[in-house]
DNA sequence: GTAGTTGATGTGGTTGGACCACATGCCCTA
DNA sequence: TAGGGCATGTGGTCCAACCACATCAACTAC
């Protein structure tokens, strides 16, 4: 009795009725991090809609990292909530850049002023840093690819983000990261001599958990700031100034 | 010739085959912001799957601000091309908020980070000053309802965050602004003395216009950290201070 | 001749039904 | 008892039809 009355006097369209009952579920506790949304073809005859609605819903949850569906039987199948906030974050600002309305250059400036805040608010002994630790060990073996070492690179940094103990900025910093890891691997690749820049950024890793450890946190932030920026203007951000204007 | 085997060897969905051509086309500049996306049957056609595939696809896309799809005939109707970065990141936002993953604090937090940063980086002469500095008149009417008030201080802070000329930074401002935004109104609905607050703000914003006009920008984030998070704490949230962004 | 009406056309929105691939688990057989 | 095979229930995909809507052109009435 409450579904058709919304969709004919407030003229939702059908599948943004489903997506108000979920995230009500959500909002009232019914439904938690881990549980299940009912079977997509049960959701349909309870809110009295088609399936292709509720499944129009489903695919909007699950681009906002807000469930996940799964074929089959067992544990693995079925749509279950979870919550990667990171991956919604992401591939929107992934498709915007695609639009060419979001500049590069202001994504990096963006990542610059998170991180460096990061690193100024966590504290000396926040455990992510013991993961940090352990990534630069990693980094510093010697057969290491160029893909491995940005692998470790990119977890180094989150971990820093994760340090600070804000969920929204650790998100954030996720999802700046996944935009425009393709343009930075573009940028690697035509860097002159990867070895010493290799060299170079390992030191400057130190140089940043070293300062968090002893609680200086404005030369951590300054010492993130010139990291993230001397490695893209080392590989040529050319288009930091030629970036097409801002609507 | 390329969508079937692509489905066949990389267990791709069928909508994400259409989100990747989709995307592939803003990359490469063959569909721009204004352009129009063939009819959904005709896209099914070409790229020999389903509508409904075509639909969930167009569906994702449109929670993620980069479509507005519309019925009828005339400029108005089809799947046009926007570019609406908020919209994606304040849904996903509010989502992962309902789940109680990501505290309001943290959000709060964040807001401090960003707006403080952006308030430090306008310069004195920002265009978007002027807007801000005619919201203030408007704000400073006698007889202003409360949710208007509310609404024009929304719309203010925006306008500060626009002046740091941050694409990025624009559209987080006002996604975390409207994740919250039932939070907030619930907030200020217990103030004992609106009245008071208000001039309060007024005062406030006043100051912080000042000093980004009078080019102190330190000066500036100083005011906005305490001025939202004074806020806050007098609505009744307890929040973890936060300090200004660098300069 | 002009003004209003009416139908054709093309758009997204919605529905029901059908079939598929898959993963589990029960049940029956050897 | 150990093994295979079918029943069940899940999401994934496709199809064919219909609706509501907005525009535009042709037609009709004056």
């Amino acid at each position: 009795m409450w579904s058709n009355h919304i969709n004919y006097y407030l003229r939702m369209r059908t599948h943004q009725l489903v997506l108000s009952w979920i995230e009500n579920e959500l909002s009232g506790g019914r439904l938690t991090v881990g549980g299940r949304l009912p079977a997509e073809r049960t959701l349909a005859e309870q809110l009295k809609v088609s399936r292709t609605s509720v499944r129009e819903a489903i695919r909007i949850l699950e681009a906002m990292g807000v469930v996940r569906a799964g074929v089959g039987s067992g544990p693995e199948a079925g749509t279950v909530v979870i919550s990667d906030p990171t991956a919604a974050l992401g591939s929107a600002l992934r498709l915007h850049v695609a639009t060419q309305h979001l500049p590069v250059a202001d994504i990096v400036e963006t990542r610059v002023l998170l991180e460096s805040w990061a690193v100024a608010k966590a504290g000396p002994d926040a455990p992510e840093l013991e993961e940090a630790s352990a990534l630069l060990e990693a980094m510093a073996a010697e057969d290491l690819a160029v893909s491995d070492f940005l692998a470790l690179d990119v977890r180094f940094h989150l971990a820093l983000a994760d340090a600070a103990g804000n969920a929204v900025v650790s998100a954030m910093m996720g999802s700046l990261r996944e935009s425009i890891q393709g343009y930075a691997a573009e940028l690697t690749s035509g860097l002159p001599d990867w070895e010493a820049t290799a060299s170079r950024l390992r030191a400057e890793h130190q140089d940043i958990l070293a300062a968090i450890r002893n609680d200086d946190g404005g030369q951590a932030a300054r010492l993130v700031a010139a990291h993230i920026e001397g490695y893209y203007k080392e590989a040529g951000l050319a288009s930091a100034g030629t970036e097409p204007a801002r609507p």
